[in-house]
DNA sequence: GTGAAAGCGCTAACAG
DNA sequence: CTGTTAGCGCTTTCAC
């Protein structure tokens, strides 16, 4: 039942290098001095071995697995795929390992993910919940230090790292107003994400200091699929009022609109304006390309990781002085998809 | 230096359920039968207590950790995103974690990953190599099972699971070419690739066998980045006979194409086809949609694992008659950048 | 400075 | 059926 024969232990390496098994773990990691000589042997030996110490047992012995957890909704949304990337790279180089698990927006699954990571005895777990109104259900008992990235619980002091959501959703429905749009519709995708409810609050802002209603028949909620967008988007398009600018609240969400644009022959930005929350590659390769918020997904990443560090690093499992909660910004870039309103005459001509 | 004191034990299981450490262990991995009286006794402890068993310890005793490890060279492209997700959700089912790390295409990094996890003590490794030529280089010394996905090694015996991307890149190179086009151009990425070589191949024989040049002016080497399918793009389209059709080999290059296109304000499909290898979420919401090679990318990742699986099973590593390899099937699908060559009339027009 | 030995939490013989 | 025990590979006192 071993697993391979070809794997060697400290114990091998001592020998080989005529040390003990303490000797080698103290030339590994450096920990007091050991003498030149013996360091420059046991070095050879585990050069010889191709030795590398069994990160399981170490863990076993120090309490610290050096593996860091996360749970994201969907690996395959390129918003989830970019903070994953500064997840790993900040880990890793602090030494951290990762292990990453989609919980395709299902409690369930959530939670499931989470105590396979306790099991795993991970260090702390970065987290994107899909419902924020819930999180302690996320909890296990026993706490493990916890960021929670981009969708946080409401109302919970805890660590986590969030975006400035209403007020980049604001700036960017005042884009559409100066652009003379009145009927600005809006589709969300599930309304269960803090991030969803900010958006929509910036949207209402705008809206309000304007002095322009919001109109129930202009905010769809949908779901972060495709096909969302598209049925919304159509749903929308297909009013005796349609509006003239549509702002999808991610890019999911987005995808959809503009197909839903392109079965209907519905030009844009000449007759709809198109305005999307997230900024994948796509956006600007698009004909036309589309005017997008870009999030700090990289950095979300990076910083989920400091923040967990940095906790992990505190007795008490927060940092010292409570929960920390970092904000970064996020930034509206303008592209082609959204243009000045459509002219009356237009509406003429199709008359 | 103990990690968290509210995490239990065995032993406190079993004190509490008032039976051995050994019998707690048996319930829980219903081994040999236990009463009822007292498997019951132990699951009310096991719940009462939130118990689950430190999966570390358990690898270290058994030999296995049941976590399969996966290295790809980045999983902001949807084509690794969503091999990875049917690697994970195949491994879940099967009782295994997954481990995945991103090796930007760069060996160094490769290696480092793959001694990482090795480290780790994985129970196999899933790998797409960039560079087909020096797989070698990739194993320990210490057989590690290993899986090929995708881009794998050439002329070696390997685990993998491949496509048929000579025959599908051929197939639609003919669709091309039945639609009257006869300078079709093709932008590669990095040609350490096997699946680039193969789907130059592919190119090739369908124009060898339509008695087609292969001009060389219309083959362009690049790399997988939206920067490369731009510049690559615009230094053909900028040729004193341009292509009437670009075939771009992955969804980074075509959407730096597309990019191109729309720079150059040239009309698609109407002056000239594009079509790609894979079929990213966007696509079909492309105005045109884009013809596009759909590969079996969530199949792939399940194939993979179903193989790694096998081969851990079997006591020599591999499965039980050598190395396997499994072919998976990708395919075409016609959409609307494709479409009959530009009529001369058109240079007229432009003349 | 270095070695010897205990023990992290678990499983798997082996007794009883 | 159930309890006892040894030991997986490592780190970390504690003697020397």
């Amino acid at each position: 039942m071993k697993k391979r024969k070809t794997t060697y232990t400290m114990a091998d390496v001592a020998r080989l290098a005529g040390v003990s098994a303490g000797t080698v773990s103290n030339v590994l990691n450096n920990r007091t001095v050991v003498s030149k000589h013996l360091s420059k042997r046991v070095q050879d030996a585990v050069a010889a071995l191709g030795f590398s110490p069994d990160r399981g047992a170490r863990g076993l012995r120090t309490g610290r697995t050096h593996i860091i957890g996360m749970v994201i909704p969907d690996i395959t949304n390129p918003h989830y795929a970019e903070i994953t990337r500064g997840v790993e790279d900040a880990a890793i180089e602090n030494g951290y390992e990762l292990m990453v698990c989609n919980s395709r927006r299902q409690a369930e699954l959530e939670q499931r993910h989470m105590h396979a990571l306790r099991a795993q005895r991970v260090d702390g777990i970065i987290v994107n919940c899909s419902n924020c109104y819930h999180p302690r259900d996320l909890l296990p008992r026993y706490d493990l230090p916890l960021v929670f990235v981009g969708a946080v619980p409401m109302k919970s002091k805890i660590n986590c790292i969030v975006t400035n959501n209403v007020e980049v959703s604001q700036e960017a429905t005042e884009h559409l107003i100066r652009l003379g749009h009145r009927r600005i519709a809006i589709i969300s995708a599930e309304m269960t994400y803090s991030t969803m409810i900010e958006r929509l609050e910036g949207y209402r802002r705008a809206m309000a200091e304007a002095a322009l209603p919001v109109e129930p028949k202009y905010v769809v909620e949908g779901a972060t699929e495709i096909e969302s967008g598209l049925h919304g988007g159509i749903k929308l398009l297909s009013l005796p009022e349609p509006p003239t600018a549509i702002y999808a609240l991610n890019n999911r969400v987005a995808l959809g609109v503009m197909q839903a644009l392109k079965e209907l022959r519905i030009p844009c930005p000449e007759q709809v304006s198109v305005m999307m929350f997230d900024d994948p590659d796509w956006a600007r390769s698009f004909s036309p390309s589309i005017t997008a918020i870009e999030q700090p997904t990289y950095q979300i990443g990076v910083s989920a990781v400091q923040l967990l560090l940095k906790s992990l690093r505190s007795p008490d499992g927060n940092v010292e002085h409570g929960p920390e909660q970092v904000e970064l910004k996020s930034c509206l870039h303008v592209r082609e998809s959204t243009g000045p309103v459509a002219q009356e005459l237009k509406f003429a001509i199709g008359t």
